[in-house]
DNA sequence: CGAGAAAAAGACAACGTTGTCAAGAGGCAC
DNA sequence: GTGCCTCTTGACAACGTTGTCTTTTTCTCG
């Protein structure tokens, strides 16, 4: 018989006889053949290759692998599938994943940009590859769909909430300031402060250590100057622990104010709760993938960009009250 | 020209003209070329597709991703890619995965086993497609590749830890039963208590609950029993959580010994820290990705089960001592 | 039983590459 | 100028599929 016939009952075509059909199924059961789904989106052009291509930091960091996740939610309801990889934020690996990607023919591309150049990424935007940054902006691409947090509104929120409680001495602590969301971190606590009429004093702003037993380090020193700040905005993750930690080990954990960028695990079960303004990874994912599929099946429209609010969440650190002095173990905790 | 110049151009064979080289390089930059690699593997029967695929529980859950991740690295250093997919524990969707990346000709397969079947991955094994399960370990399938944690020897030496304190009321609460990896762990806690001689009371084992909510629920009602347990071993991430929010509700946690499996974050920060039985997730990655390109590259060889030894974290919360009576806050901790 | 139509099966080209081999261009020695 | 060799270039088939068209088989009906 011929190959054809075999096709056809692959795919279940009409016009093949019974008898056939069954002789060639049970010759597929047999032999255990299975379709080169390859050579058939190759054949059939306008089938697409089913595949979108993920470009990240890092997939061990859960804030990514949420973001991972989301995707992949969206693309299953397509019957697509994500080729993933991480940067560990070197541009150089970056490209190589971009062309890797392309090179197989990826539908699109959702990526969390590393650095502030794009490189090889130029020439797919105007190759027409349908693309989406997330969670991060680079300066070139503002004619790229692109789906992030409110970082800058989002530091202005949690410092206002302390402003709020009145404090008015709030040490700021940072990532390093070649990452676009730290800057914009940095410049939402600059604006709170001041349209407070407060000023920011740089010796109250550091970025740009790594890990959170640096960030205990930096910030017990902090801790034990005097005047000490009552109320520390530690704007990420690995910072809010490495304060977590310092505070704790001093035992000023009721006594000075934090608010965090970023949830941490168990922020809920530490006394007192750790404040936040979360970010939602998932969301950000299904976002950024809906955008995609917005872009590969519709028509063609102007570069989206989706920037998503937040809001504090308190669970007692943030709400505070400032004491400049040494005072016998206030209790009170507003709100 | 002709296509095979171009191709001769584009994989820099020898033989071809400064001049035409020249042109053609000219031409693909202007036009924005990229070679197929698709059609490009299609050809060239002996290469493979270079993308393994990961069929996982969930990405977002950072013990997967960590594997995930050590998955990566490892394809990192042989040119691969990684395809990933989560089941939920679903096993219809994992044999959806299964199928769809097969037909995708990945070269190769890393398996989270969701259930204790196997179904078309067992065709797949005897079509013989490489394949290495990860942390889990299907009834069926004893002639595959698998690298997981010793769950048994693990939970076994998380509770000799409390035994050896003095602990003889120890209650264990575990997964649902029908994950592998929970009876084993069960089966370990056994184990250990019959050794130390101790009969294991059907009312102080509890598995099944699925949130740390629930879990934090349960504990508590243990907890306000007479006699209740002097020592608590939490056998996974979210039970551990749930008894470590019931233990800081009643303010037991310096008195009430806790140990869990799996690492949790913070779990250093809290007041006592959390001492746990911490699996490897990067390494659990690395080590199946080695083991699937040893069958890649390698020659046929029996089937590998690596499974990872194990070690008690000491952080203080393990190290609490039996007390029966409700005494004066013994700050006393051993160790 | 034969003509015509419908149904079933197959032949062939094509998708975008590369391996193989043949053809053409140019150089050198006689 | 001829023969031979080398260096470039191109023609063609093939990888595993499917779309199109043609051929063969089967069925229907007078």
């Amino acid at each position: 018989m011929s190959i054809k016939t075999v096709s056809r009952v692959v795919n279940r075509e009409e016009g093949v006889s019974p008898v056939l059909t069954a002789r060639v199924d049970a010759s597929i059961a047999y032999l255990g053949y299975q379709p080169d789904d390859r050579a058939r989106r190759l054949r059939t052009t306008d089938l697409r290759t089913g595949v979108i291509g993920f470009v990240l930091v890092d997939v061990s960091n859960p804030f990514f692998s949420s973001i991972l996740r989301g995707i992949e939610e969206v693309a299953r309801e397509h019957n697509y599938f994500v080729l993933s990889g991480s940067t560990d934020g070197d541009s150089a690996r970056q490209d190589q994943l971009v062309s890797a990607f392309v090179t197989r023919r990826v539908d699109g591309l959702i990526v969390v940009p590393t650095g502030d150049s794009i490189g090889p990424l130029s020439g797919e935007i105007d190759r027409g590859t349908p693309l989406v940054f997330v969670d991060l902006e680079p300066d070139e691409a503002n004619n790229v769909d692109l789906v992030r947090t409110d970082h800058q509104g989002g530091a202005r929120q949690a410092t206002e909430h302390l402003l709020r409680r009145g404090h008015t001495d709030i040490a700021f602590f940072g990532s390093p300031l070649d990452i676009f969301s730290a800057r914009l971190r940095l410049a939402g606590f600059r604006e709170a402060m001041e349209a407070a009429g407060l000023t920011v004093r740089g010796e109250r702003m550091t970025t740009g250590l790594h890990t959170p037993d640096q960030w205990q380090r930096l910030v017990t020193d902090y801790l034990v100057q005097t005047p000490r700040p009552t109320g520390l905005f530690t704007a990420q993750n690995f910072i809010t622990l490495g304060a977590l930690q310092a505070l704790h080990a001093l035992g000023l954990r009721d006594r000075i104010a934090q608010i965090g960028f970023d949830d941490v695990d168990l922020g809920a079960v530490v006394t007192p709760g750790v404040s936040v303004v979360p970010q939602y990874p998932l969301e950000l994912g299904r976002r950024a993938a809906q955008l995609l599929f917005h872009r590969l099946e519709g028509a063609p429209h102007e570069p989206v960009r989706e920037i998503l609010a937040t809001k504090v969440i308190e669970r007692g650190s943030g709400e505070i009250a400032p004491s400049l002095t040494t005072p016998a173990r206030p209790r009170s905790r507003p709100r």
